[in-house]
DNA sequence: ATGGCAAGCTAAGCTTGA
């Protein structure tokens, strides 16, 4: 069972780019989609049908903004948009979908800087989104959270730690949400498996970053503990160049 | 501290990103 996590930074950017003939490649089960930036009527989703998938699509309302998606290509029992909150369902960061083997979240989380009115509206969603996952996970305790968290989670998973105390992202404060949220019950698969530095899933556009691998990792796919005995592998794809993060792979069995 | 780049809005410059 093959899952992916993926912020394309605008969906028709990265078709045009090639990103179904690499989907075809990868053989995915499920792909989490975020930054999709386009309502469904902007594109033309039979290309992902084609490919087997049902495509389940959120948007945000502004145009052009945000947004996620899972594809996936077994049975769904349930699909939910959203969670309860219209001032964050409106900008499309949640999209789950329930199968008979577990619950799957595509999840872009806010972005800010520190000290701005955004930063203050990260907070409030991270505290909203941990209550709703403290009660989901009651519920579905077969539970996969892939996705955009804006979040470095420790110095090893971003390339100048210092520098970047100040920095949306890697303030305490998030840190410390991360603890509480993997804390709680699960599992950062990647870090399951690989426990190096410099491995990273997104990078700045700016002065040649990628090229030199100063980047952040911000993309996951936390698993609940009852999963433990399924994990079999998780990769970053930092080879994959179609948007400024790169996809990742988790691997069940 | 600043600036650097990219996608997509809408029609040359603005917003957002992290």
């Amino acid at each position: 069972m093959k899952l992916i996590t993926y912020n394309v930074n605008g969906i028709r950017s990265v078709l045009k780019k090639g990103l179904v003939d690499w989907l075809k490649a990868t053989e995915a089960d499920y792909v989490c989609l975020q930054e999709i930036k386009a309502n469904a009527d902007q594109l033309d989703l039979a290309v992902f049908e084609d490919m087997g998938y049902q495509v389940c699509w959120y948007p945000a309302e502004k145009k052009g903004y945000s947004g996620v998606a899972i594809l996936a290509k077994h049975k769904i029992n349930r699909v939910q948009y959203g969670f309860g909150f219209p001032q964050y369902d409106s900008e499309g960061r949640l999209v789950q979908i329930e199968t008979e083997d577990f619950t799957l979240l595509s999840v872009y989380m806010p972005s800010g800087t520190r000290g701005s009115v955004r930063q203050d509206f990260k907070y409030e969603w991270l505290a909203d989104f941990y209550n709703y996952i403290d009660d989901l996970k009651q519920k579905s305790p077969n539970l996969i959270i892939s996705g955009d968290y804006n979040i470095c989670h420790k110095p090893i998973d971003i390339h100048n730690p210092t520098k970047n105390t100040n920095s949306s992202g890697f303030l305490p404060e998030e840190r410390e949400w991360m603890d509480k949220l993997v804390g709680s019950g699960f599992i950062d698969t990647f870090r399951y498996f690989n426990k190096e530095p410099h491995n990273y899933t997104w990078w700045s556009t700016r002065s040649g970053s990628r090229e030199k691998n100063l980047g952040w990792r911000i993309d996951y796919h936390l698993a609940s503990e009852a999963l433990e005995n399924r994990l079999k592998r998780c990769t970053i794809l930092n080879k994959v160049f179609f948007s400024d993060h790169c996809p990742v792979l988790l691997e069940l069995n």
